[in-house]
Order: C-alpha cells, then structure tokens, then sequence
DNA sequence: CTAAATTTGTCCGTATGTATT
DNA sequence: AAATACATACGGACAAATTTA
C-alpha cells in the first residue's frame, strides 16, 4: 500500500529536485561556486533537459540556485536572514503570527475532532514521513496545519487560518526553508507532528497547546537564529 | 519597466494565455461547457501542444478553467474572483474566533505599542463613549480592535486580523447586537474597553490579555445565553 | 572591436502513460 | 474492449545573453 520510500509515483522533475536539494545542501559544490551546465547534468542523471530544467525551475523557487542566460547555474551564496526588521510580510511576522493563532487552535481543535478529522490529519502525517524532497513536505506539512483548522469546525477560524496560509504563499522566504531542511531538522518536525495528532486523538488540550507552541518556536528558532 | 499590452517580449504561452483569457471572459464558450481538445487548440492557435499546455496551466491557476483527464477542458462556472464559500457565518462561530484570537494579539500588542498607537486607541474610545446610536459604537468599536492589531505592528497579524474583521460584516447577527444594546451592556463594554487600552499603557501583559478574554466572554453570554 | 563559442531560454514534434467515456 | 483526452517525458532546433579568442 504505501511504500515508505516512495520516490516511484513522484514525477521525474520532482524525483531529481529532492536528488539536486540533497546534493546542494551537502555541499556538493561550493557556495556560489557553478553547476555544471544543463546538457551536461541531464546526461548525468540520464532525464531529458527539459525534464532536468523543471526540477531546476524548483530549486529556483527555494532560492537554492540562481540562472543567469549565457552564464550557467550557480549555488546561492548562503546569505543569512538579512533585512528583517522592516517587515512587509516578513518571513518573521508570519512566523509570530502562527505563534499566536495555532496553539489556540488546536486547543479548540482538541475538543472537536471527529474521526474523520483524525483520518484526515493522518493521512498527512504519512505524507510528511514519505516525502522525498522539500516540496512535498511542505505540501503536506500545509495540509496537516489546514486539517487542525478543519477540525474546529469552525467555518470562522477556518477562514482566518486560509487566509493566513495564502499570506504565507506570498511570502519571500528565501533560503530559509531550505537552510533547516536537514535530516536531522525534519526528525523534529516530524516528531512533533506525530505529537500533536496524538495529543489531539487523546484530547488533550494543554499538551496539545503546549506541543504546536513549541513546534513554532522550533522552527523559529532554526530560521532566525541558527 | 513591464508594458502589460506589450505581447511582442512576452512568452508564445503567456502571450496565447491572455488570448485565451479574454475569449472565455467575453463568452467565447459557455460555462462549464467544454473546450475544443488540446490538439485541436493548438492546431487551431498555430502552437505546439507543450505551448497550449502551458497556457492552460496558467489559466488552470487562475481559475478559468478545469481540467480533466480523458474527458477535457471545461470553462469554470462562473465565480469572478477566488471563489470562496461565502456561507452565512454563525454568530457563534464568529465569537469564538474572536475569543482564540484577540486576546493573544493583544498580548503581542502591549509589546509593541508606540504613543501613536496609543493615540488611535484614545481617539476610538472617545468615539465609544460619545457614541449615539449603535451603528456609531460598532464603527468605533471596530476601529479600537483594528487599533490593537496595528498595535502589533506585524503585517500578518494585521491582515489575518482584517479578514476576521471582513468575516463579520458577512455575518447575519439577526437582533442579537441590538439585544445587548442596553445602557448597562453598554456601559460594561465601555468599561472594558478603557481597561484594555490602560493595560497596553501600562504594558501589562496579562491583564491586557485576561481583559479582552472577559470582554469577549461578556459579548458571548448576553448574545447566547440570556 | 569583432567573431566565435558557450550556456540558458523557448518552442516544437513525437511517444508513452493513465484516466474517462 | 476500444476510442478519446489529458499528463509526462524525450530529443532536437533555434534564439538570446554572456564570455572568450
């Protein structure tokens, strides 16, 4: 049924993006340094260059490469948070607004899941341990947020929580979600997810509170901080 | 600078997707109604099938259209913009977002406050006070709660904040405003309203935080209960 | 300064897979 | 069971930008 490993049904594009986000957050080449050149990487990995291009178009998005035409694909030069404080939708003002809202949703969450909800949030929690690259993790990492919010079974904080996550959507994160994209990082994520929809199916309220709080403050910590 | 008439820089695919645009805008197929096939698509346009595609997805983003695989493309039914489930909102639901939301914003507030922001909420509170009729409270009522969000001084919170704000307006209250709309509710709210902006003044923390939970407690009961 | 070589950007035509009718 | 139609991938060609000779 689900093979923990799963790389099989995941596109070709997304399969050699996890590949490349491997490669370039393990130093394979050096900050700033240059990839080798499109023709070059798709005989590599023995994909066609249009597929290998759309997997670079992602590592684009995340701000893990830069392209320039008649020059080549280079590393991003690691360039710490930079230019916070002025926020206009600031990767940090989104982070403290979570911080504000989702403890207490869940807490409200806690006493209204139904079985179905449960389902629901598990079913994410499988996707979040089999994601292969980043951006699948995200997608389910965002569908667990989404499937708390549903099970308030409140229409109001359903629409606040979606309005939340498309401000995140519009939001210039930079390198920030791929710099914590380590293993190690993503066992704590993961740990914590599991967590929650534990304490949820236990209904237990303050756990729960307490566990998405410091699940923020987690991923916080290793945004801003290091 | 981007001249968004100009279609002679843009792409082929971004170039066919604004044809297409304006054709489904203007009628060109009725709603919910199919769409010629890819190929015939890009027959008919002079592109290849990659290109259309490409166009399509565009316009899939938007929208406009919906796909399906081995029965076709098929023109939206009509939802202007984002269409989202404008459901009546229970008062209830409402309330309670509220009860999950501001007390923690205006905790975050008291941290934040500057003298100007103070100000606003000054300004607000003399509107309450000197309100007249209810239409007059509830504006500057509004106002004072959209003063405690800018007080944050965080982009998201405010936007979120907002939403909420727009949330309410859809909401059918019936009489349940006009209910509590007695000179001693009133005077309670009052109360409480200068208690929460003398908090922030006075950068409490938690009683900023407990006044506007009892606040909102208070709204709740007189409109449910009793 | 010019011309050629290199490299990414865009588009094309075809083949195969998968879901629906 | 077969035809239809979208989804994905491949390889090739040319254009545009940059570097190099």
């Amino acid at each position: 049924m689900v093979d923990p490993v799963k790389t099989e049904d995941a596109t070709a594009a997304a399969r050699l993006q996890a590949v490349l986000e491997q490669a370039l957050l393990s130093g394979q080449w050096e900050e700033g340094g240059k990839l080798p050149t499109e023709r070059a990487l798709s005989l590599e990995y023995g994909v066609a260059r249009n597929t290998l291009r759309r997997a670079l178009d992602g590592l684009e998005r995340l701000g893990l490469i830069e392209r320039h035409v008649g020059r080549g694909t280079f590393r991003s030069a690691a360039r710490p948070p930079a230019a916070m404080e002025e926020e206009a939708l600031s990767p940090a003002a989104v982070m403290e607004c979570r911080l504000i809202l989702e403890p207490e949703l869940i807490a409200l969450a806690v006493t209204r899941t139904t079985p179905a909800d449960l389902a629901r949030m598990d079913e994410c929690l499988r996707g979040t341990d089999d994601a292969s690259g980043l951006l699948e993790f995200e997608h389910w990492d965002a569908a667990l947020h989404d499937a708390f919010a549903l099970a308030t079974h409140n229409a109001a904080v359903l629409s606040m929580s979606r309005s939340l996550a498309r401000v995140r959507e519009r939001t210039d994160w930079g390198q920030l979600k791929a710099r914590g994209d380590t293993p190690r990082h993503r066992g704590t994520l993961q740990e914590q997810h599991h967590a929650m929809v534990e304490a949820v199916r236990r209904r237990d309220r303050d756990r729960a509170r307490q566990t998405m709080r410091a699940h923020i403050l987690f991923i916080q910590s290793y945004m801003m901080g290091e």
